[in-house]
DNA sequence: TCAGTCGTTGCAAACGTTTGCGCCAGCCCG
DNA sequence: CGGGCTGGCGCAAACGTTTGCAACGACTGA
């Protein structure tokens, strides 16, 4: 029985040219379709006579043959795709920690797909449907809450693997990596402690988010450590907005204590709203308090004050998380430990010494 | 003969659980898979005994099954995908345009696949033909170069459905939505004018973007049908950086000509460049003279000074790209016309009225 | 000379879904 | 009562690739 038919009844529109399958190459080699399957596939090209192997692969090339990813995929069981889920494109943290995940997977022949929860679990579920049902062959997911655990564990037992990048959740056992942010809270306390700070104040993001909770512990020890008093506000809104910035900074001046000559914010642009609001009161900065932000946002030389800040290595993290994942892929070995990347602190012009400090 | 072994011969690990295909679902409800796969897809349900029908979903629904997507779309030869292609994630226009198209595509049942040439043609390739093999069913292209119109001809031709979003390539006959970037120019050019400014400059973006040869156009026809003077500075550089800004702010100031009293440069990162020059050069914004940008970056508001610019309806742009590409999809009547939206004109400090005004 | 080996190739069955076709029972109508 | 119609379902062939198995010729070693 004939597979295909000759398919040559002109029946394509002119410019519609049809898929060039194994069977096109094969009959104009004169060899069986499954000898020219193994002349282009690298692993198996040696099981096919070398002058053969030469001949199929000039004629699939002159051809124009590409290698239908979805069948092979469907025999396969590879689709050769790693899902990346991220919580927010805007998020200026996310373009170079996609970078860093693609220019590692590309060499390897994998493709990225990524796809954006906006930050909404029911949204994050319905994704992770849909990309079983599109057989990704492993997922990168870049921005864990503390709730999802279950979520991630469902999906690691179906058999593919999971990597966590720049947030982890504690507890579900899957490789991580992310930026140490115990030392990032602890970078910005020894700045401010060694500016002569010995009050300071800390706006923290949200409870639900593993690495406020590391920021605000590497802080909190530091300041603690060195004796200094520190006072914490707590956001309740969502990760690192002005708005939430500003209202902790209300909450802060409204309150009966002292002002801190020293602040940090668990996210530059709580601390641009901080700023703000502080303005309007007639504070200025670094005259009457020093601000210390985090993430390093772009363009920040160019806001008023220029804002100092501890900046996260990004792309490197991206670079490394695929770099596992690749390894994860090619062979089964028991998942990789987890690693942490050390953040560095950019000092700019918002942090300097306190008014009142001798 | 048997299709598929029974395949229960405990053979999985213990969390790698084998996929549920239609022939489970089948055996199950002691019907033919055939059936099965008629019950489960909405349009073919009617075929098949609406009470057959219903006990079938509902098994299905406790199998867990969920269609797999490589083998349908193998058979059906549609793969509800659809590849946007971005010249830089890192670009801030990027992500509310990528959150427009995803919510419209996602509700449609079409998964964006995003790629990022970094704005390197030979990427770009690259991505196209691994696109192709993975049989997506349209392409989305964010970052057309003027070079790039063979390419986007030779991927149309393959009967692939591509449309063009935000940058359009003269000459192509595809779908273009893009922002009105005449009318772009020619606000920054109203407003400046309005001021009072009668001597400006313009910094224009690379001449293989479309988009910028017509902020230029708009641009300089208002200014010349007011019968003002306009010097023009052209880049040679990358796409709106901060260094090209300062490099043709230098050439204009080292210029014998009179310094002009207003700028417009075609991107907020010029912008910054050109203010950084100004400033080293003892000049004053918006005081000795006024600052118009293009793109409305984030935090602007936050800048020294605060930047007016030209703000684009960016998520407006994903979600009409998307939709005609929904379109476009379902019905195959002829491509639909493209369409340009209007942005607008964000006023900050860094425009004032000349010094030397009356 | 013959059994055994090796290198090369063909054969055909998968992978899981979709879908044209045909069968069968039940029903209507003449 | 017979012919035709119809609703519901099963059959099996695709979609394009991968891959275990076997066939086949040539070659080696005894």
């Amino acid at each position: 029985m004939q597979r295909r038919g000759v398919g040559a009844s002109g029946r394509e529109k002119p410019g519609e040219r049809r898929i060039v399958t194994l069977e096109d190459v094969a009959r104009a080699a004169g060899v069986h379709y499954s000898t020219v399957s193994r002349a282009l596939d690298p692993v198996t090209a040696r099981q096919v006579n070398v002058v053969t192997g030469k001949r199929v692969q000039a004629i699939a090339k002159r051809l124009g043959y590409h290698k239908d990813m979805v069948a092979s995929g469907l025999k396969r069981g590879r689709t050769h795709t790693v899902a990346v889920i991220v919580g927010d494109l805007g998020n200026p943290n996310v373009a170079p920690l996609l970078r860093g995940i693609s220019n590692r997977l590309e060499p390897a022949g994998l493709m990225p797909l990524i796809v954006e929860t906006q930050n909404d679990p029911a949204r994050l579920e319905r994704i992770l449907n849909h990309l079983l049902s599109r057989r990704v062959d492993a997922v990168i997911v870049t921005a864990a809450r503390l709730g999802d655990g279950p979520t991630l564990r469902r999906i690691h037992r179906r058999g593919i693997p999971v990597v966590l990048a720049v947030q982890t959740v504690p507890g579900v056992r899957l490789p991580a990596f992310t930026n140490d942010d115990i030392l990032g809270g602890a970078l910005a306390a020894q700045h401010l402690l060694a500016l002569g700070h010995r009050r300071v104040a800390q706006l923290r993001g949200p409870a639900d988010i593993y690495s406020c909770l590391q920021r605000a512990q590497g802080f909190s020890q530091t300041i603690a450590a060195a004796g200094a008093t520190e006072v914490v506000l707590r956001s309740t809104g969502p990760m690192g907005t002005a708005e939430e910035g500003g209202r902790l900074m209300k909450q802060l001046l409204d309150s009966k204590r002292a002002m801190p000559t020293g602040i940090f914010a668990h996210h530059d642009l709580m601390a641009f709203g901080a700023l703000s609001v502080a303005e309007e009161h007639g504070l200025v900065c670094p005259r009457d308090f020093s601000m210390v932000g985090y993430n390093d946002l772009p363009n920040l030389e160019r806001m008023v004050p220029p804002l100092t800040s501890v900046r996260l290595p990004r792309e490197e993290l991206g670079r490394l998380t695929a770099e596992v994942m690749v390894q994860m892929l090619s062979s089964a070995d028991r998942p990789p430990a987890s690693r942490k990347l050390a953040p560095t602190l950019v000092v700019r012009q918002s942090t300097g010494p306190p008014r009142d400090s001798p």
